[in-house]
DNA sequence: GGCTAATTGAGAATTGATTATCATTAAGCC
DNA sequence: GGCTTAATGATAATCAATTCTCAATTAGCC
C-alpha cells in the first residue's frame, strides 16, 4: 500500500505547521479551504488519522471540546485557551513543578499531568483594556 | 411546575455524595442500581440535568472523556485519574500557583486553569509495587 | 384513601461526530 | 505520455450519546 503525498495531505499538515495551537477538524477544514476550496470534510477526517497514524500530528484532548491536533513537539507543554476568542495557544513552559513518580501525601503516586489555563490572549486583553 | 422528591433522585444524589470523585452517566447509574434495581437510564440523565440546573452538581469535564458530574464544593480543586483502575478521584488541593490575573510573559493573561494529575491510587499503586 | 399531575422505565427517535461507499481524479512510476 | 491504483469529494451509513414518547406509577396534597 504506497502512499502518495496529494496537495490535499500537504495543505492540511501546511495548516498545522502554521497554526498557533491544536485545531479541531472543522477548523482545519475551513483554513486548507482557504487554500484549497474544493476540499472536503472526509479528506480532512482522513489525512489526520494517516497523520496520526505516522506520528506526524497528536492529539491534543482539551476539557470538553471536541479532539484537537498539533505537530509533533519535543517538550512537554501545556496550552492555553482565550475565553473570548476561543483559540487554543500552545504554550512552551510548564508552570508546575511536579516531577513524574511524585508521591502525593494522600498517596497518590503522580506519573503525569494535564493543564490547560484560561483567560485573554495578548490580543483580546489589550481589546478589553 | 411543581417538583417532587423520589427515591429515583435521592438515590442518585446519594451516589455522588459518597463517591470518591466525579462519576460519569453509566457509573452514576450503575452503582444507583446497587440501591434500586429499576432505575433506567434516562431518568440518571433526567436527574442529573436537574440537579446540575439547581446547582447541586457540577459538570467537570475531563480531557478527553464523557461529562463527570460531582456535588458542588466550596473550594477550587482538581482531579487526579488512576491509569490502571481508571477511577478519578478528588483532590483537596492545587499544586499550582498562578493568581487569577496573573500576566503571563508572553502576554497572556490567566483567569483560571484546569489541571488533571494521572498516575496510580494508593490502591493500584501498592500492588503494582 | 383518593385525586392530580410530575416522574418513571423502556425503547424509539434524534443528534452530532466519524467512517464507509463509490465513481472520479490524479500521484508515482515506467 | 500512458498505466495503475491510491486518494479524493460528496453523500450515505454508522455509531454512541442523549433526548423524546407514552403508558404506567407514585409523590404531594386534600
Amino acid at each position: 500500500m504506497n502512499r502518495r503525498n496529494t496537495k490535499q495531505r500537504e495543505t492540511i499538515l501546511g495548516v498545522l505547521h502554521t497554526a498557533e495551537g491544536p485545531l479541531g477538524i472543522p477548523e482545519i477544514h475551513a483554513r486548507a479551504k482557504a487554500n484549497l476550496e474544493s476540499l472536503g470534510l472526509a479528506t480532512v477526517y482522513r489525512a489526520v488519522k494517516r497523520l496520526r497514524d505516522e506520528q506526524e500530528i497528536l492529539e491534543v484532548d482539551l476539557p470538553g471540546e471536541e479532539a484537537h491536533f498539533e505537530v509533533r513537539r519535543a517538550h512537554h507543554h501545556h496550552h492555553f485557551r482565550c475565553q473570548k476568542c476561543q483559540k487554543v495557544f500552545e504554550l512552551d513552559f510548564c508552570p508546575l513543578h511536579l516531577p513524574s513518580g511524585t508521591l502525593l501525601p494522600n498517596g497518590y503516586r503522580v506519573l503525569e499531568h494535564h493543564l490547560t489555563l484560561y483567560g485573554l490572549c495578548q490580543n483580546c486583553d489589550s481589546r478589553a483594556a
